[in-house]
DNA sequence: ACTCAGCTCGG
DNA sequence: CCGAGC
DNA sequence: GAGT
């Protein structure tokens, strides 16, 4: 929960370290080692916030998430320049193709390795002879498109259409962007519209944009394909698709999130992010003896043997962004700030 | 030995 | 139910 | 992989 101060040293003295640490971390996610990954995510930041030079594992040690394993391969990236474990990692044909795979949209690495044990190397080799999902196929066809980073006034750009469509319909529905535009990063790799209106119900509000918006943006060309969105069965409230500015071939993901006006404080501090924000504050919530989910700040519910949730305990804030953080003891963070 | 956030949607 | 995305 |  401490301030991040936006200072981000480029001339750190334990940037070398960093960076190998760094390459570590990213071996480990894409061999789906989940939690080395983050453990090595939160190393990594501690030893950013350092000014001076670590350079012994005791001194590592010393550091907050910093344990014996990571102190160790710190002092030997100090004092070697290289980490042999990394160099033991071999990039085979089968790891680049893991790397390619993990990039198309809906793919993880439950199925890339599938079709790494299947023999596939290249995105052509899916195209011709693997069994595709609908969206894998999109995901293929689209995956330079949705790897564009969208700049902050393309950002507006998508932000004027969807406002002008939507308020065409209904004048009374609000519209914010959240992600990391809201956070007020100069690009962005998609675009959240956080969709609400007062004193409407979800039944309305879902009615007015699945039926009578979307299917306009589309006939207008702006959106282009339909990836997930909410069915008759669930309660959900989303709808996940790709778009296209006027006068654009890149297509871009773009996510409609439809949100009771009573819970739009959770639901931004949700949808602004970013992850790390939203993990630490969660685990901040339930240390204190409460539960944060997208829907409201909760108090704590009662759990079965394995864990899983019996009650949903009782409703303590969910409408204003700020009482939440309140409510959690945070001071209030503004989402320029919320960059972990 | 156990946690590390918690949810929704497609298949 | 599981995998994946957010 | 680290913390409890």
């Amino acid at each position: 929960m401490e301030k991040h101060t936006g200072t981000e040293d480029e001339s750190n003295p334990n940037a070398r370290t960093i960076e190998v640490l760094k390459q570590m971390m990213d071996y480990y996610d894409r061999t789906n080692e989940h939690w080395k990954t983050i453990a090595y995510r939160k190393a990594i930041a501690a030893l950013k916030k350092r000014t001076r030079k670590i350079t012994t594992k005791e001194e590592a040690l010393a550091i907050p998430f910093i344990g014996s394993r990571l102190a160790g391969k710190i002092e030997e990236i100090v004092f070697t320049n290289r980490l042999r474990r990394l160099e033991n990692t071999n990039f085979d044909s089968a790891d680049i193709a893991l790397q390619l795979f993990l990039k198309i949209y809906g793919v993880g690495h439950s199925q890339a390795s599938l079709w790494i044990n299947q023999g596939h190397r290249t995105l052509n080799d899916l195209l011709t002879k693997a069994t595709l999902t609908t969206n894998q196929k999109i995901g293929i066809e689209h995956i330079d498109d949705f790897a564009t980073r969208i700049p902050r006034d393309e950002v507006e750009h998508h932000g004027r259409i969807v406002r002008n469509a939507i308020h065409k319909e209904d004048p009374a529905i609000e519209i914010t962007i959240g992600g990391s535009c809201r956070r007020g990063a100069p690009d962005s790799g998609d675009v959240d519209f956080i969709i609400t209106k007062p004193d409407a119900s979800m039944e309305t509000l879902r009615t007015i944009i699945l039926d009578t918006v979307i299917p306009s943006l589309f006939q207008h060309h702006y959106l282009r394909h339909a990836l997930a969105s909410s069915t008759a069965r669930s309660d959900g409230s989303k709808w996940h698709g790709c778009a296209t500015l006027p006068g654009s071939k890149i297509w871009h993901r773009i996510d409609f999130l439809l949100v009771p006006h009573a819970e739009m404080g959770a639901a931004l501090i949700y949808f602004t992010g970013n992850d790390i924000f939203n993990r630490s504050i969660r685990l901040l919530a339930s240390r204190k003896g409460m539960r944060l989910n997208q829907r409201g700040l909760w108090t704590d519910v009662l759990r079965g043997g394995k864990r899983e949730r019996m009650t949903q305990g009782a409703l303590l804030e969910s409408r204003d962004e700020r009482k939440i953080f309140g409510l959690l003891g945070v001071p209030w963070r503004p989402p320029e700030h919320r960059v972990c």
